[in-house]
DNA sequence: ATGAAAGCGCTAACAT
DNA sequence: ATGTTAGCGCTTTCAT
């Protein structure tokens, strides 16, 4: 502190009254309080994470594949918001790996939306000594921290019995990639549903992150495949909206020849003709709630292996309408 | 460097032989290396950071309102990319902290995505010590160390002569807040394109960050106000795929009635029906171009104040098809 | 080619 | 209520 030294006192006293450690007198605080901030001064926080051991910031690891996704937007902004309600700053980790190895001792802990399985980087910090909360479930045999998770089995059954309902006796499901545990939910519970039903299984897998394009071959497939189709729920993020063309182009009326539901919500779907039903994962919570957990694991107030769960929502528009 | 001086070698060796600074022979490097592999050991960056007066991160600054946008979570990966291409790590900065934590010495630069005049964060990092580069010009006082910017007045001029040639007579744009230099560049070139043509300035503002309800009301007051229009072009992200719903249920067939276009690409405007003519502002090449600038100046390969171009591109589709 | 020592800015522990 | 000292882990002199 040898800036705020130039107020007339020491080290420590300058310090404690920055801090309001409650140690100095109110008069002298005032003074440092202004001698620092007549000099500009600022903290350095190198310095103290050195001193305390600590850093104040958490790390937020995402799948890179996903750059063009409100999900993982709102997700992150999620993990701010708390991050910054506690005070913490939140580093943003790639999956170029070197770094992440290093970044540990910058970092009190990590955040890890949807791990993929097939991510070195999400092996690397799940094996490191700073604690992880994961967004889902890691398919691999590591074990974070901590788990926030939705119960997504029980609402794409629910999602399946309302197009049901609705009269689709053939519905099929565009799923997601296995490598994220969300994935592979899905298609467990989508098998399972047509079991219970005794439904044909009608399901066809894009890899994560798959082009628009790509997804439209799909559909498309799976529609020539499958002609019987009658209601059609997307997983991955974008594919609804990208099927929604190439159903019309294959002359198929959306909300009366066929249904169609996304997994993930976002804006656009709503504002589409018709509206797309889909299931909000309610991004921005999920992404608060991992931070949360793990500040509570950093306090003490969550037991390691912690799993908490969060809500999730069906939101049901005109591309699922009841068949006149 | 204690652990691995476990090794059999001092601090400095131990520290210069993991750095590979040349100074130790080959033998000794091994064997510390392995040592410290075996170790699990991870050098302190805090320790390091405060040595050096360098952190190894730079900041990332948003507008927060834009939690849905598939454009920011586009630039944020070009910064990181390129952060991380520097072995570099990123961190989010909200509005929410109060203190401005770059000046907290965490930071060796800040990067600005659309800097509102309305953000105080934004004045507190523009006014501190570290160096800034702001993606568009910042409308306020403050002169950011670097900026990033595109020619948008000529690529909203080219949309609007586009349209022009295609028909449309009476164009009309839903703006953005001028609180961003973008939104006010579109809406001046907006009138200027008006006043070449000799055409009424048909205009109606959406404050940053509408939700698309507003955004629809917004379209409707503007179509009922102004019946006579035969174009719309719309600036806020999402708005254009809102209007779609809003032209349709007022009677007009777009691409043919009405053309449509929006300012900010994104996924979902490539699958409406009919798709809608976008200009794609490269969102990860602006990030890219930013955290470059950023290091450029950070290494004194570009002076204070340098201001960088980045093309952006326009993107037709059916929605602004010549009339038959 | 390697060691020893100093010090980056901070704060906890021990004085006064 | 305030000052002094020590040391967090690292790297940069300066010495060997």
């Amino acid at each position: 502190m040898e800036v705020a030294r130039a107020a007339g006192v020491s080290k420590t006293t300058a310090s404690d009254a920055l801090r309001r450690s409650g140690r100095v007198s109110e008069k002298t605080r005032q003074l440092v309080a202004e001698t620092a901030d007549r000099l500009g001064y600022t903290p350095n926080l190198s310095a103290r994470s050195l001193r305390a051991a600590t850093t104040g910031a958490i790390g937020l690891h995402l799948p890179e594949v996903l750059t063009r996704s409100e999900y993982y937007m709102s997700f992150v902004f999620g993990v701010i918001d708390q991050a910054s309600r506690h005070d913490y700053d939140v580093t943003l980790l790639t999956s170029r790996g070197a770094r992440a190895r290093a970044a540990f001792h910058r970092l009190d802990g990590v955040v890890l939306g949807d791990p993929l399985v097939t991510d070195p980087v999400v092996h690397g910090l799940l094996a490191s000594s700073v604690p992880v909360v994961t967004c889902e479930r890691f398919t691999g045999d590591a074990e974070p921290a901590g788990t926030v998770r939705s119960d997504h089995a029980a609402m794409l059954s629910l999602l399946f019995d309302r197009l049901h309902d609705a009269g689709a006796a053939r519905p099929a499901l565009l799923a997601s990639s296995t490598i994220t545990d969300w994935g592979a939910i899905l298609q467990r519970a989508y098998r399972e549903w047509c079991e219970r039903r005794g439904t044909a299984v009608r399901l066809r897998e894009l890899p994560y992150g798959a082009p628009p394009e790509v997804t439209q071959d799909e559909i498309r497939a799976l529609l020539s495949a499958e002609p019987g189709i009658d209601a059609l729920v997307c997983a991955p993020d974008g594919s609804a909206a990208a099927a929604l063309p190439v159903l019309r182009e294959e002359g198929r009326e959306v909300g009366r020849d066929v249904l169609l539901a996304a997994c993930v919500d976002s804006g656009p779907l709503a504002h589409t003709d018709p509206p797309i039903t889909a299931i909000d994962l309610r991004p921005r919570e999920a992404g608060a709630a991992c931070a949360e957990l793990l500040f509570d694991l950093l306090a003490g107030r969550a037991d390691e292996g912690a799993v908490r769960d969060l809500p999730i929502g069906l939101v049901e528009r005109g591309s699922t309408a009841p068949r006149g």
